[in-house]
DNA sequence: CGGAAATAGTCAGTGCCCTGATTAATTCGG
DNA sequence: CCGAATTAATCAGGGCACTGACTATTTCCG
């Protein structure tokens, strides 16, 4: 009998808490359109041209995940892929019109669900929320790439 | 031009939260043993003789989830599924002596991880961390079944 | 008792998420 | 210039997570 009380284990909360967001999501925002898929959408709309590995980078998901991602948007219409012509390693991603009306359809719906999600914590509790949050996963991820030593710089 | 920033939606920064679990649960837990899986074996160590379904209950994880993960479990020596006689339509869950060991072995070593994760917050930050997602999850997990009509009242 | 409703579990299908191996293109160094 | 290292993307493989449809068993009620 060594059983653990898992509501301390902050691993358990954070899969709990991305399923309640998952729910939320897929209530009040969009069935066909998942999170990180607009997570991906909205890196294109501010940053049209970016390669894969980039959008990747920026929304946080690692190659194959970003390349299943986009093959889906793709598939959908709602983003382009060319072969860079400077470089033919990359190809170059762009959102459709199509996808553009897509993003800007689901901001606004987002922004309602997020009110929504955070609707039991106060104005400052949320502040707080965001930035504790952000500070175990930027810890978590620096572990990562263990100590870039720095250029010229003992 | 009108993205959002991901940093200050919830759903975004729980994934990566989760990711950056993920991580440090592989390099210093185990690579066999996932996070989830863990979760079932401690449900079993607290409650032995559970049925799938509350298992499930217990972490978290819908009927098909908690199906494939008891599966893996069962596979590798780690619990053994027994069908009930009282009803049929059961299995009862035990952890086999492997599985009991395995369960001992990782919680020191999830104790330690969960302590390196959290080290970028203070003693007191750490319990707030726990009470706002707690309190965000429960109650967006509240809102999956709307106004359970409480017994004889109005 | 016997049919309807409820319940436990499985199965098919979709999507996210990671690692390690591989392929194609580019860059770097001799 | 050419081979080696690097880089972008793909592929194979394992695991988590959900929904909706289905099967088997039990329970509830007339």
């Amino acid at each position: 009998m060594a059983a653990v009380d898992l509501t301390t284990h902050p691993g358990h909360l954070a899969r709990r808490l991305q399923q309640a967001h998952y729910l939320l999501w897929n209530t009040m925002v969009s069935e066909e359109i998942t999170s990180p898929q607009f997570a991906v959408l909205n890196a294109l709309v501010a940053e049209p041209g970016l390669d894969q590995r980039t959008v990747g980078e920026r929304v946080g998901l690692d190659r194959s995940t970003i390349a299943e991602v986009i093959s889906r948007l793709g598939r959908r219409g709602l983003l382009d892929k060319v072969r860079d012509p400077q470089d033919g390693r990359r190809f170059l991603l762009r959102l459709t019109d199509d996808g553009v009306r897509t993003h800007r359809k689901l901001t606004v719906r987002t922004a309602r669900m997020n009110q929504v999600f955070l609707a039991p914590l106060s104005a400052e509790e949320q502040s707080v929320f965001f930035d504790l949050i952000r500070r175990v996963a930027d810890a978590a991820e620096g572990l990562r790439n263990p100590a870039e030593p720095l250029v010229a710089q003992g």
